[in-house]
This record gives structure tokens, sequence and C-alpha cells, in this order.
DNA sequence: AACGATCACAACCGCGGTGCG
DNA sequence: ACGCACCGCGGTTGTGATCGT
């Protein structure tokens, strides 16, 4: 049977096997829509047909396949009078109609893999379908996004305590060891299976966190932060910037940041592929150190282990890929607008917090300390077990952060008290009825619902109506207790207009040295046309 | 039963990379 | 060097199914 008689029985016969679920509906693309790249309407017979394909489709393609082998998709429309543009075919054959294809939902034990490999990748499906033989990027795209969405409004972490644990341990660790070899960076089984094409990470040029005077310490931040640095450093500092959606989404190798940029939940890698060349500019900058041992010791977290949930270094509601400059935008349509957003969400703490802070700006929904539990169900699958100890996370160890965090807030507020005639004047610009309204924090708090460090969970650099009461701590986002206030004293840093004034991008403070990031945060901020002006 | 919310997944879209003329 | 076509990737959208009220 030929190809064009195939059609028309095919035709004839739409709705009968395949996808019966989508057969009702197809869209009929105006050939401009498809003008571009393999899209185009090569042949020129007629608009191409979108949508569901039906299963009269699928047997034109396999057939055609069978005949004349991949590629050159565009011939397809051609030869065999398929109407479908070349990419939709190549992406029905790669994605459905493949032999090697495997069907059927995700195993725990490649729930496991998928979980290693997003942490060691971030959003690079491909390369993650590639280690998980029958599957395709679009299936792994789309388990992420359903099951991580579905953790994230459930408040649930998204990472194994376990590994976070360990995460934790290698930071002590790392902390008597200064730097991380390329072995001990590969030591662990996770890199000894993976075939990757990642460049090794060298982390003998990093700085450790723990072996920086004006890092932090352990103390001054609730550990979940710590996991959010330790693990997910990218992620961590994409809160940074304001998700902005750039006119151009800038690729990794233009992207200075990118390790950064491409984390959170949905493109987080703890270690990233190019962390050599991202590490090595992070580390320099003096506000940003990276808090990246741990990261090495992650690759050995998922391994081994039952996964048994934590807050991990990709927790609920940390953002989703954010490039840390330009395509500043949340991957997970959850988080972008999620529902705690509105009030609920806590004061602009810090509109622009160090990098340092951004970690723990970005939480998962618990704060609470790590506990695991060892007795946490892990045969009923990965994310049954997530679930499980997420739960049993819940109502537990809140207090102690609590008091930590409102101990610091106090101290933040008797500071802001000296600056009461900044406060005011911010408390007008927080106003949404000032024209000033839609400063920087709002505009944060339009393209940043990022879940902020606190107590209580939910907070943001909304301007939340009551943000003038609550001078929440900046504790975090400082590099060290002393340096931060110093700041402090310096400026409210929460008002945006006031940090811009005293440079906090730029002169006066220690931040200065790279200014390129400032004008890349700016620029994020308020958008390309509207630099920050001296 | 009706309705809305959510889930799960297929498909589309836009962009960048690459090869070729 | 340039433009074009093709390819692939990552993000987003659309849609039927399912669930909860």
């Amino acid at each position: 049977m030929n190809l064009q008689s195939c059609i028309l029985t095919a035709m004839s016969s739409m709705t009968s096997g395949g996808d019966t679920r989508k057969i009702s509906k197809g869209r009929w693309s105006s050939s401009l829509d498809e003008k571009v790249g393999v899209g185009g309407n090569v042949g020129g017979e007629g608009p191409l047909k979108k949508g569901p394909w039906t299963a009269a489709e699928d047997a034109i393609l396999v057939e055609y396949v069978k005949k004349h082998g991949q590629g050159n998709w565009n011939a397809v429309q051609k030869h065999s009078g398929l109407a479908r543009c070349g990419k939709s075919c190549r992406l029905r054959w790669a994605n459905h109609l493949r032999p090697d294809l495997k069907k059927g939902a995700f195993t725990a034990e490649e729930e496991n893999r998928i979980l290693e490999l997003h942490a060691k990748m971030g959003n690079k499906w491909a390369r993650m379908a590639a280690e998980l033989p029958g599957r395709t990027d679009n299936e792994i795209k789309n388990y992420w996004n359903t099951r991580i969405k579905r953790m994230q409004r459930a408040g649930l972490p998204i990472y194994p305590e376990e590994l976070c644990q360990r995460i934790l341990n290698g930071n002590q660790e790392s902390q008597n060891v200064g730097t991380m070899t390329n072995e001990a960076c590969h030591h662990d089984d996770l890199s000894q299976t993976n075939n990757f094409d990642i460049p090794d990470v060298e982390f003998k040029n990093f700085k450790f966190r723990h072996g920086l005077p004006h890092v932090p310490s352990i103390f001054d931040m609730p550990e979940s932060s710590l996991f959010d640095q330790s693990s997910d450093s990218s992620h961590s500092y994409n809160f940074l910037f304001p998700t902005m959606r750039p006119t151009k989404r800038p690729r990794e190798s233009e992207m200075l940041y990118d390790s950064f940029g491409s984390c959170s939940i949905n493109a987080a890698p703890l270690f990233d592929q190019y962390g050599n060349y991202t590490f090595e500019k992070i580390s320099d900058h003096p506000g940003l150190s990276l808090p990246c041992d741990p990261v090495l010791n992650t690759t050995d977290q998922f391994h081994g282990d039952n996964l048994t949930g934590s807050h991990a270094a990709l927790n609920g509601n940390a953002s989703a890929s954010v490039p840390i400059f330009g395509a500043m935008k949340l991957e997970l349509p959850s988080l972008q607008y999620p529902e705690t957003q509105h009030g609920s969400w806590g004061p602009p703490m810090s509109p622009l917090p160090s990098l340092e802070s951004v970690d723990t700006l970005i939480q998962s929904p618990t704060l609470e300390p790590i506990l695991s539990d060892p007795i946490s169900p892990q045969s009923s699958g990965l994310l049954e077990a997530i679930v499980y100890n997420s739960k049993s996370l819940k109502g537990s160890n809140n207090d102690l952060l609590l008091q930590e965090t409102i101990a610091t807030a106090n101290e933040v507020a008797n500071i802001s008290t000296l600056n009461h005639s900044f406060q005011t004047e911010w408390d007008e610009l927080g106003d949404p009825n000032s024209p000033l309204g839609q400063s920087a924090a709002s505009v944060l708090t339009d393209y940043t619902p990022v879940r902020m460090c606190s107590v209580d969970g939910y907070q943001s650099t909304e301007t939340s109506q009551d943000h003038d009461d609550k001078h929440e701590a900046p504790t975090t986002q400082f590099p060290d207790s002393s340096s931060k206030k110093k700041i402090l004293k310096q400026v409210d840093y929460t008002q945006p207009d006031a940090l811009l004034d005293l440079g906090w991008f730029g002169n006066n403070t220690k931040y200065e040295s790279d200014q390129f990031v400032q004008q890349d945060a700016l620029g994020a901020l308020f958008g390309d046309n509207c630099q920050h002006q001296p």
C-alpha cells in the first residue's frame, strides 16, 4: 500500500486506536505558522495539521521511516503526503513511535535515576533521556514537572532527606578540607555510572563557604538554607534577580552564571556540569561565596540510598530554572503564582539580597531541621517515601527557627529604627497606591514568587501589606554577622532605591567588584531600558 | 449529576547549533 | 562570511482524564 492510499485509508478511520484521547480535535495550521525552520510547509501542499496525531498518521510516519529512515523530516510531508511538518514528525517519532521506547510509568529505579540526573544536569532532559534507555526527554520532563509541581503544591520536599543530611555532613567535612579535588568529586557512584560529557568540575580553585571569613556560619541560617546553598547553589542565587523573561533565552554558553541560573526546582543541578567555570567566577565574587563543597558530596547522595525525602536543595517552592541573567523565570507554573503569594508572603526583606541570602530566601515550605526518619516507607516508591518523610517533618522543629528568626528580626527592626525616615518613604513606596509602588520590590513581587526564608513558610519579595511591620531578618543575607550589621547600618536595605543609591550593586561595598553582575541584575530588575543610574 | 480543580501527557513553539552551498 | 535549511532542545500550552466537592 503506498503512502497516499494509506493516508486516505487512515483519514477515514481516524478515530481508531492510538491517540483516541485527542483524536477528535486537530488543528490545521496556516502555512504562516510553519514557515520557520523545520516547520516549513515544504511541500506547499496545503495547511499542515496540528494537534494530536491519529493512528493513521502514525502508521504513515512509521511506514515512511521504515522506508527512508529517520532524519530529513521535512521530506516526510513531501513523500508521504502526511500533513504534518517535519518538526512534528520528528517529535512524534522520537516520543512515541520509536520502537525502542519503553512504555508505562516510571519505575522507582527510574525515578531515582531521574533525581540523580537532574541533580547533576539540571534541566538537560535530552541528556537525561540518554541515560534512561527507552525514555524520552519529553517524558522525563513531564515527569519532573508534574511530580515536582504536585509536591510543591503540597509543600513537600523534592529531594530525599538523606541527601540533605549528607550534604550537611559534606559541609562539615569540607570545612576541614577546604578544597575538593576532582577525585573526591567523582568518587561516588553517581559519577561513576554516568557517562555524561560533562567537564570535570574543578573545585580546587573553589573556596568553600566554610573557609571564607565572610561567610555566615552554619548557625546564621536555617539548615535548609544550608542545604540550598550546598546542594543547589545555583537555584538559590537565582533569587537575586527577579524573574523576568528575556527577549532572548540565553544559552548556557552565554550565561556566565548559568549553573546558578539553571537552577532551582526544575533546573538545578546539585553540581553543575559547568561547575568549573561557574564556581570560579562566583567564588571570586566577594559576596558570593559558594557553598559548594557539599555539592561534591551530593554525588553520592542519591546513591544506594533510599530516597527518603527532605528539604533538599531543591525544595518545594524554590523557583525554577532561572538563569541568573536574562531568562529569569520560574519553571513551575504553580510556583509562578502560588496561592500564597498574596498577603501571606513576607516583606521585601531585602529587595536585592546578597547571593548568600538567596539561598535562604528560597526555601522549602518547611524549614524544619532535617530529621531523618529511618522508618520511613521506602518500598512504596520514591515519591511516597518523600511524602511520608515530609509529613513526618511537618509540625516539628519550627520553634527553634522561629525564635531565631524573631530574634534576628528584632535586631533588624532596631537597626531599622535608625532609618525611620527611610522607612517611611519606603512605606510610601510600598504602598500599592503610590506611583512608586511598582518599584523593585514590586517587580520582584510580580516575577519572583519565590518562597523566602521564613518561619511560617511563605514569604516572598512580595510587597505584602504588612511588610513594614516585619523587618524580617536579612540575617542570612550577608556574608557574616559583622558585615551584615555594618551594611544594615548603612542602609535600610528593605528599600531598593536606597540600595541602589548606596551602590548595593556598585560602589561603596565590597560587592562592587562585580559590576557586571550588578548591571545585569539591574537590567533584570528594571528591564533592559532601565539600567541603574548611578 | 454537575461543576471546577487538578493531573498527566502530548504536542507545539521559539530558539540556538550545525552543516552546507 | 553569509544565508539557509535542518535538527534538536527546553519551555510552554492545550486537552482529555480524573478527582473532589
